[in-house]
DNA sequence: AGCACGCCGACT
DNA sequence: GTCGGCGTGCTC
């Protein structure tokens, strides 16, 4: 029975619970609330405990006897209310990810101000309005660069998406820097998101150098809890200008944002892959177009979803196209691409004798070589040739990877350690060897080959930390290193003065994956890492090694060529039905047995009935490419529609239905939007 | 998600 | 007789 008192007797509130529900509570008649005061964080009882939530609403009505309800115990006014907009974007994560609003609201809110704690007095940053220094007289800016601030500034206030493809060295930096300077000059604020700022401690030293006092600040995992919620409290009050974070800063509330620009869009690290899964970068779209603000992509691999929004033919305009071809540096060529054919230059220990040849010329130059193969460890599974006996987890379906450093072998997926055995374990043979290639391994083999030469090993191993990270990176600046091998990790961008020899030892691996977006990654890999090669006046030359010289792939790479790889690439995905042509969602389940996942699986794809829309499409489950993964069996169901809506319209319908279900008490699962997996 | 309440086996 | 197993169900 629904009861009407007057206003402010009721406050709703989101708390962080699975369900999508808020909840409401009497308001006490000593804080007497009113609409503005939405946003605030409040402390409620809830259960046994007690626990922080956000006013979201001063309902007149509520579904519940008000007898039930219980009273708030607390209203915070430490902070200012979270404005309208951040609601908006909340809640719309909440509803396109599938997730409870009070979920998103909650866990995107910094530690200090969740605790239920009485919030601490948050001191105040120092308040300084932004002093603009004046731009880098010595930076030239390209015809390209020029060309694009000026439509980025000269397209007035309003929504516009643009992507910028910029090629490795273009300064797509230098124009994120002259785009934030004028917004900052009309007093607003930027949100400049980047994938992982410990791999680019350089941007934000960039930053701040050109706003020395321009209230830029950081948002990142690698803060400590009170100053992440400092400089979230500066972003909400306005004093930070410029905000500088990862994945999780799209959602800082940001009350006089004017711009928002996402760094090496493509990367997959936006997309969050636990809790509320969400893309950052496609929450910053939206957040954009509904605060009718800019929105800068950037990129020199785009995305194909990204560039197909921005390919006239393909994505209607969406994205408006800005193109720096030419590097800054007019001096600084594109390095020369030379694929390798494996089968005619065989690989020794897996360096072939011309890529054994060019590391050799570089040390007589006294230059840099980087050997990228994404592998940590030294080989990837141990292996008894008379019995077949193989190193294998027996927590996940993988292979536990031999660590030659310390004597152990790793499961890359659990992280379950053990020591190498003496002997077979099956067979009692001796004589058990590695088999495959990891970064140790090459690092082993180089150290035979180049004695005299300083080699450093770089992958998640060697630079665990972000200490040890820079430390690694000072050694390579300082020229204290020859050979660099390293996974990925080294690919980021980094300016490697010395650098010019990039040699790819096994991409072909990434070539025939079966995740379908392999291609994707080991084109942007591949020009990303050759994009360290041969900076300021020393050309660089990149070689691939590869069975199959003639892929169109490699082609692509050599010629630097995106667009033609993107067009090919998204031809193939169209023909296959693949994304941006579809829109999917995968449903996961994981279990203590298969056939428990499966079977809810099955449960779940029977619960689509006749009269849901049939442009959506169920497919089968089956067990995921890692089925099993600390000791855990997981299975998953796409589900894929050529609409957009149809599929947002089906899914809450459908887990509804889920959450109805009664499941064995060990299952878990969860639904996936635009699956970056597949 | 927590963390209750709620009905069946081995212990003082 | 009780302690406690974790199977369902609620939290305004």
């Amino acid at each position: 029975m629904a009861e009407t008192v007057d206003p402010a007797r009721i406050a709703r509130v989101a708390l962080d619970v699975p369900r999508p529900l808020f909840f409401d509570y009497l308001a006490v008649a000593s804080e007497a609330l009113t609409s503005a005061d939405l946003g605030l964080r409040v402390l409620v009882p809830f259960g046994q405990h007690r626990k922080v939530g956000i006013l979201v609403d001063l309902p007149a009505t509520s579904e519940l006897p008000l007898a039930q309800l219980k009273p708030l115990l607390a209203v915070f006014r430490d902070v200012r209310p979270l404005p309208g907009d951040w609601f908006r974007l909340t809640r719309f994560c909440a509803s396109y990810y599938q997730v409870a609003p009070g979920r998103v609201m909650l866990s995107v809110l910094p530690a200090g101000l969740r605790s239920p704690q009485i919030a601490r007095t948050i001191s105040p940053r120092r308040a300084r309005r932004p002093v603009l220094c004046a731009p880098d007289t010595q930076v030239e800016l390209t015809g390209e660069q020029a060309a694009a601030i000026l439509e980025v500034s000269g397209s007035g206030a309003g929504f516009h998406a643009y992507l910028l493809h910029g090629v490795t060295g273009s300064g797509k930096t230098e124009v994120y820097l002259r785009l934030i300077e004028r917004v900052l000059e009309t007093g607003r604020q930027t949100l400049l998101l980047v994938p992982e700022i410990n791999l680019t401690p350089q941007l934000e030293s960039r930053v701040a150098a050109r706003f020395p006092d321009g209230g830029l600040v950081c948002l990142h995992s690698g803060l400590g809890e009170a100053e992440r919620t400092r400089n979230w409290c500066a972003a909400l009050s306005g004093q930070a200008r410029i905000v500088l974070g990862t994945r999780l800063a799209v959602f800082t509330p940001l009350p006089e944002l004017g711009l928002i620009i996402v760094d090496e869009e493509h990367d997959t690290s936006f997309k969050q892959q636990d809790g509320v899964r969400y893309s950052a970068r496609d929450l910053a779209v939206y957040r954009a177009r509904d605060g009718n603000l800019p929105i800068v992509l950037g990129s020199a691999t785009p995305s194909l979803e990204s560039w197909a929004n921005a390919t006239a033919s393909e994505g209607h305009g969406r994205y408006r196209l800005l193109s720096l071809h030419q590097r800054a540096n007019a001096r600084a060529s594109l390095p020369r691409v030379r694929v390798v054919d494996t089968r005619q230059d065989k690989p020794r220990n897996g360096l072939s004798s011309a890529l054994l040849g060019a590391i050799e010329q570089r040390l007589a130059h006294s230059e840099q070589s980087l050997i990228f193969l994404n592998r940590r460890g030294y080989a990837p599974v141990l292996l008894c040739a008379p019995c077949g006996w193989t190193s294998r987890c027996h927590r996940c379906a993988a292979n536990l990877v031999l660590h030659v450093v310390d004597r152990r072998l790793r499961c890359h997926h659990c992280g379950y350690v053990t020591a190498v055995p003496k002997s077979c374990p099956d067979c009692g043979n001796q004589d058990i060897s590695a088999f495959g290639r990891g970064t140790q391994r090459i690092e082993a083999t180089l150290r035979e080959s180049f004695p005299e030469a300083r080699i450093l090993r770089v992958d998640r191993d060697s630079a665990s930390t972000r200490r040890q990270w820079a430390a690694l990176l000072e050694t390579i600046h300082r020229g204290g290193a020859d050979i660099l091998v390293g996974t990925q990790m080294l690919a980021k961008g980094h300016d490697f003065p010395k650098l010019t020899l990039v040699g790819a030892i096994a991409p072909d691996a990434a070539l025939f994956a079966a995740d379908w977006r392999g291609p994707e990654r080991l084109f942007a890999q591949l020009m990303q890492v050759a994009g360290r090669a041969g900076r300021a006046d020393l050309p660089g030359e990149v070689l691939l090694q590869t069975q199959f010289p003639d892929h169109p792939l490699y082609a692509a790479v050599a010629r630097h060529d995106y667009a033609g790889f993107a067009a090919a690439e998204l031809a193939e995905r169209r023909r296959a039905g693949f994304p941006p042509y579809v829109h999917q969602a995968m449903l996961r389940a994981e279990a203590v047995g298969m056939a428990d996942a499966l079977a809810f699986l099955a449960t779940a794809r029977a619960l689509a009935l006749a009269d849901d829309d049939d442009r959506v499409t169920l497919y089968d489950p089956v067990p995921m490419r890692l089925s099993r993964r600390a000791n855990r069996e997981r299975a998953q169901l796409l589900l894929d529609s050529p609409s957009r809506p149809a599929l947002q319209r089906f899914l809450p319908l459908w887990l509804r239905r889920l959450d109805a279900l009664k499941v064995p008490a060990t299952l878990r699962w969860h639904v996936e939007v635009d699956p970056l997996e597949v």
